[in-house]
Order: C-alpha cells, then structure tokens, then sequence
RNA sequence: GGCGCUUUCGUCUAGCGGCUAGGACACAUGCCUCUCACGCAUGGAACACGGGUUCGAUUCCCGUAGGCGCUACCA
C-alpha cells in the first residue's frame, strides 16, 4: 500500500440533530485523522431532498466546535476538494453514472415503486438482482428505441448497479477482519434516481470518498453489510487500488431493554441523546442536550471515546484529547454493542466539573438560581460556591486528606444551598435527623445559645462568632452543631455551622433559630 | 425468513494457550465527621452452552442459543 497521507470523513445527513453515536464516530475519525497527521473531511450527504431538515447542518457545525472537534475541510471549513455538499455535486455524479451505463456495470429501470411494491407482496422475498431482472421493465428487457423514447417523454426511471452474482466479495475490516460475503445475496442497487437528479447514498458515497482522496472509511456497523455493495463499485469504476481501508464501529445501545440507543430512552431515563438542545423546526419539539444539561464538553468526549474503544490496563480513565489522540488505536476497538451507561457519563462530569475554579461555576449557579425565583448577587452566589467547593466539593478531613462529593452538574448544588436563600418554613419530625437531634430539652438550650450569640459582634464574621461561641462551647458541654443546623437548614446538611451563620447573618440567624424554636418546641 | 457482525462481573472493559480472570462505573459494609450523595478501606459480582484441537482452553476451530445490524427510488 502506498504512503498516502492519511484522509477521512465524517459525512452526516441534515435529517435531523446529531445523534450522540454520531458524534462518536465523529470523534473516532478526528482522533484517527490527528494521530497519523492527516484530514478529517466535513461532507453533508443531502442526496434525499425529501429528508433535509433546516438548521441541521448548523446545529451539527455547532455541537461539533462545543465539543472541540475540529475539522480540516469541508463544508463551512474550506478546502480545494469541493463543494462539500452532495447536493451542489449533481454534474459530477452524473458523469459517474453515465460511466458505470456505458461500461455495462449498470442499467436504466422504469418500475415504478408501486410496481415494485405490487412484486414484493406477490413475490415473497423478492429480490431486484440477476435472478429477476430480466423480468423487470429495464433497458436489459425493453427495445433501445422504447428506451429512448420513454426517457424522452419525460417518464422518471433510476439508474441500477448491475451485480455480477456468485462472486465472493472480500472485505478487510480494520476492526473485524477479512468478511466475505457472496454476491448473490445483493440486490441491484439503485445508484441514481432521475426524479431528483439525485444520486442515492451508495454512489455518492463512493464517488465522493474517491475524489476527496479518502484513505479510511470510519463508520458504524449499520453500514457493514453494504461494505460488499461499495467494493464492488470500487473495481466497477476501476479505483480497486485506491480503495480505502474500512472500519466499522460498534452500535450504541440502550441502557436498558434491547436495540440500539434512540431518542426515545433519552425522554425515558432523563439523559439526553444529542450534543446540543434541538428545536425541532416542524413540531416544535425540544429534545435536550448535553451542554444544556451541564456537561462539560471534554467529559462528554471522554466519556464516548472510553464507548466502544479502551486503551488497556496501564491508563486512566481520565483522559485529554491529546491524550486521546495519542493512545487511540482502531484495532483496539471492541467490535459488540456498547450499551449507554449515562451514569457513568455523569461521573466524568464529575470528575472535570471538580477540576473548574470557582469562577467557572458561578454564571450557572447564577442561572440556577434564577430558574429558582431566587434573587441574589453576583458576590452572594460566588460566596456560596465557595463554600460548597470548600465544605461539599473539596475539602480536608481532621486527618488532613482531600475529599470531595459527588456533584456531577452544577445544576445538582440547589438542594444543596436552596437554605442560604430561602428559610425553612417548617420541619420534618419524622426527619431521622431532626429526630435524633432535637430532644425535649434542646429549645432551652438553643434559647440559651441565642443569648450567647446576641453578644457576638455585630459583623457575625466567623471569627467574631468563634471567640464568643468556642469558649462557652467548651464551658457548657452543649454541643449545639446538630440542633443549631436544624435551626439554620431545616436538615442534616450543609457547609460548616460559623461560615453559614456568617453568610446568613445575625439577623436572619437569630431569626430562623426563634422559628425553629417556636415550631419544634 | 435471508445475510452479516457479535457473546468476560448489573454496565463499560483488560486478557491475545498455563492468571487466586485485572480495572472503572454502580452497589453493600466499615472508618472519618457538628450534618451531607465526598474521601479512604473492605466486600459481593463474570469467561452463554455443547463439541472438538491441545499436555492444557476465557483465549484457536465448529455447532447451538442469545444479542445487534442490514434486507427502500433513507442515510
């Protein structure tokens, strides 16, 4: 094989948003594309004019420079190979169909669908191939004359390959191996349909990655069992030697139950199947999406490269691009479905969300709180990450070891700190906590503590409160941590006690505590 | 139905003839702590089945069963 430099493609349909085993495919080929220095290709296969959706061609340049994925020609990206879209190269594939007519390789067919469909239910498992053929109303069976004359009437006909049967078809596969299939077994394909001018998928595919100088077709396993389908049309043009090296990954499939992933389980389990929200133009549906959900971009990438491909035991598997880049191998990939574990990709999130600075979190947090009716500032918001960052995300135990919590989203913080802004408005007594922390006698003494706390100074700092409260702590013997966070929280949760009374404040501290009193008695 | 791909813990997977079958997510228990879905420690958990090949099969071959895909004038 030649040193060819090495080019692939990701080649999407604007039918719809992208769906997020897409993006993995997508994600394979960039990663291919950059190890061994080469081009990855952005095309739009628009060649079923009835199927093209509006803004899905933008929506997918969008979610593909969220993720970080960039391309190095193609639609919208430049390059020398174009025009990158199928349905600005109709001149060109009309070349190529006349070609594959005047070498014999392929034929003009008159059926219409509804004949075909007519055969198909009288005809059980009727097949358009050498057996059947010569029954059909094609330019094999009719007069050249009546073929002329109907093309010349206007009557619409499609263009078919004509498949040499009993042929054993070889099929290198990067990830499977050599997978033979017989000929017979295919049918004569449409390649061109005169209706649209259009050609379909097959064609278009084929001619396209040949011109574009493709080196590696990377692609999902729906499209094996056409592979056979696109060799033979490889040898029919005569580019057999430049025919690019296949790789067929495996399918995402559901989390649960059979079949591969939809959109369907997406709305079911609550995750969402497409890189970015999607408004449907024609139903005004809203499917959501991964960065409107809160994920980070570099952990949906994680997450999907680790779907279907490992590097081994020797690695994180936390990984960078870069580091993608350099340990990505196609042979490694597995070649079973991998069902989508969105509990995991939760996880990842977790890990880079932890990784941000405080900075990072705050436009959310900011968002979240608005989604929540709470009115607050900039300041205020940031004061509370802080302490969540400092107390729930990352923080050192007596022992002096880093924890952190499990936090996947920012939108997770809300149960979190919906107390710094909002008072409880009553208690659970049935609560195990409040149960176990709020006795007979515990009103008295948290009446007593606010005596205590009615001295403090006036900024209520933390320090102000430690040099009050610590030492009558250590007087006392009451340990008022517990009942004082019912107080202030209404539940077993939340940063330290002194930083949240500081943040509150003495008003509204010794506020809530009268009306924790007041209500549990 | 036909054709093809596939089969290791619940899930993602490591393994490429000889291992107490490893890791990650999830789960359980314990520890820590003024609380918490964190952290640390520990634990349960898998080679689909049947034949071969071989001194020896999770690993190679063949069946069976299951899973997945394709079977359009869609990609």
């Amino acid at each position: 094989m030649s040193e060819r430099r090495v080019r692939v493609r990701f080649a999407p349909s604007p039918t719809g948003p992208l769906h997020i085993g897409g993006v993995r495919t997508a994600l394979y080929n960039y990663l291919f594309a950059r190890q061994h220095g080469g081009d990855l290709i952005f095309r739009i296969e628009d060649t079923d004019s009835g199927r093209f959706v509006p803004g899905a061609e933008e929506y997918i340049i969008e979610s593909f420079r969220w993720l970080g994925i960039k391309f190095d020609e193609g639609v919208s990206f430049g390059g020398d190979h174009g025009p990158y879209r199928q349905s600005e190269r109709r001149d060109i594939y009309r070349k190529y169909v006349k070609q594959l007519l005047d070498t014999g390789r392929a034929y003009i067919a008159f059926d219409t669908p509804e004949e075909l469909d007519a055969k198909r239910k009288e005809v059980e498992n009727f097949q358009y191939d050498a057996s059947t053929r010569m029954q059909m109303r094609n330019s094999l069976t009719l007069p050249e004359e009546e073929v002329k004359r109907l093309i010349d009437e206007g009557c619409q006909y499609v263009v078919r390959f004509k498949i040499e049967p009993g042929r054993e078809v070889l099929v290198n596969d990067l990830i499977r191996g050599e997978v033979r299939i017989n000929s017979s077994i295919l049918d004569d394909k449409v390649l061109y349909k005169s209706a649209d001018g259009l050609p379909t998928y097959h064609l278009a595919n084929i001619v396209d990655d040949h011109l574009m100088e493709v080196t590696h077709v990377i692609r999902g396993e729906e499209w094996l069992p056409s592979a056979p389908l696109h060799v033979l049309l490889y040898e029919a043009f005569g580019w057999a030697d430049s025919m690019p090296r296949f790789a067929h990954l495996p399918l995402l499939l559901k989390p649960v139950g059979n079949g591969k992933l939809s959109k369907r389980d997406g709305d079911k389990l609550g995750f969402p199947v497409f890189p970015l929200e999607w408004h449907d133009p024609k139903t005004g549906e809203v499917s959501s999406g991964y960065r409107e959900k809160g994920y980070l971009p570099q952990a949906v990438v994680n997450f999907l490269a680790l779907l279907g491909w490992n590097p081994g035991n020797d690695h994180s598997e936390l990984l960078s691009m870069d580091e993608l880049i350099q340990l990505f191998d196609l042979s490694k990939c597995s070649r079973n479905g991998a069902r989508f574990d969105y509990i995991k990709a939760a996880w990842f999130n977790h890990q880079y969300l932890i990784q941000q600075p405080d900075e990072a979190w705050v436009p959310d947090f900011d968002r979240l709180l608005q989604a929540n009716g709470i009115q607050s500032t900039p300041e205020k918001e940031a004061e509370v990450v802080r302490m969540m960052k400092l107390k729930v995300i990352e923080y050192t135990d007596s022992e002096g070891n880093k924890k952190k919590r499990n936090i996947s989203f920012v939108s997770d913080l809300w149960p979190l700190t919906r107390f710094f802004f909002v008072a409880p408005e009553s208690f659970d007594r049935e609560d195990k906590f409040i149960r176990k922390n709020w006795k007979e006698t515990t009103a008295q003494e948290m009446r007593t503590f606010m005596e205590v706390l009615q001295t403090v100074e006036e900024d209520f700092s933390v320090e102000s409160q430690k040099a009050v409260v610590d030492p009558w702590v250590e007087k006392s013997e009451l340990r008022p941590w517990n009942a004082w966070r019912i107080c202030l929280v209404g539940a077993g949760q939340g940063p330290d006690m002194y930083e949240l009374s500081a943040f509150l404040g003495k008003e509204e501290t010794l506020r809530r505590m009268q009306f924790a009193i007041d209500s549990l008695g």
